[in-house]
DNA sequence: GTCTATGCAAAGTATTTGCAACGTT
DNA sequence: AACGTTGCAAATACTTTGCATAGAC
């Protein structure tokens, strides 16, 4: 059972809880958004929709990316350049962003650790961890030299 | 020696470096931006400003707080809430952020532990950790029942 | 006096909303 | 048929820019 194929079921149910109807460009936009991975804007999203379903235009991708997060399926990441970035959630398999400056390459990782002592310190405050963002900005090692050109897939 | 004696200092020197000029505006934009202590949007910030300089505009200050950030005074957060917002930089007192989801408290924290893990994932991938961001959203422990309703001071 | 900063208004981005037509149930 | 969704365009929210004037050096 693959992510889409869950978050397909979740927003099914989400939509149907609250009234709402299956509708093609939902169907589309949630595998076209799966297929793209992740930390995808929403200009990058529309224009890989608008090659299935050339009608589309940003106000649906909005309400749709809006919808999907109400479910549970998407989630909002806000990096440091104006626009939003949108990741699929895919549940217990959380990671947090490690960015290099030199090309932007964006890298993640899990790190139960930190997770743990996140917990304490929300504790502390009298607090129950809901969410939480943690990005790492780093520059390569050996100083001009960055080896991260391509992504990892 | 306080932190805005060293932030005036800061910026007196960025500014002269880059054969720029001391102004009324921006030092009264620094003073009013460090009296507020931190987490302030530019409505906020401008409201505050205008109380003692009322021709002042949203572009001064806008241009200020880049110039503040380029000069290494102040930094921009970006939280979940469109607007963005600044707070005062302060030399070797780096902290993270806890927000109650419920009532919208900002607390502080930091965590050695937390920063040194960090520095494990980055060097991991080959890179130096040049700064990071760190956010935790919780909810009070007790369902129901905020009891953070004053930012502590 | 020269050259940068300011203040206003206009222009840009990113995102949201109103509304008639459309599609799903 | 009823009602939620779409697509377009207009509106909004936040931020940046152009330009004439004011102010710092």
């Amino acid at each position: 059972m693959s992510a889409l194929d869950d978050a397909q079921r979740t927003l099914a149910a989400h939509i149907h809880a609250n009234g709402g109807k299956h509708t093609r460009q939902r169907d589309e936009i949630l595998r076209t958004f799966f297929e793209a991975g992740g930390h995808v804007s929403i200009d990058e999203l529309l224009a890989r929709v608008q090659t299935r379903m050339p009608g589309v235009g940003y106000a649906t991708v909005y309400r749709t990316l809006k919808l999907f997060e109400e479910a549970g399926v998407a989630h909002a990441r806000n990096f440091q350049d104006g626009q939003a970035r949108w990741e699929p959630v895919v549940p217990d398999a959380h990671h947090d962003h490690l960015i290099c400056l030199d090309c932007g390459t964006i890298f993640e990782f899990e790190e139960p650790e930190i997770e743990a002592r996140q917990n304490d310190v929300a504790a502390r405050h009298g607090l129950h961890v809901a969410s939480h963002r943690h990005e790492i900005y780093g520059r390569c090692a050996r100083a001009g030299v960055c080896p991260h050109r391509q992504p990892p897939a």
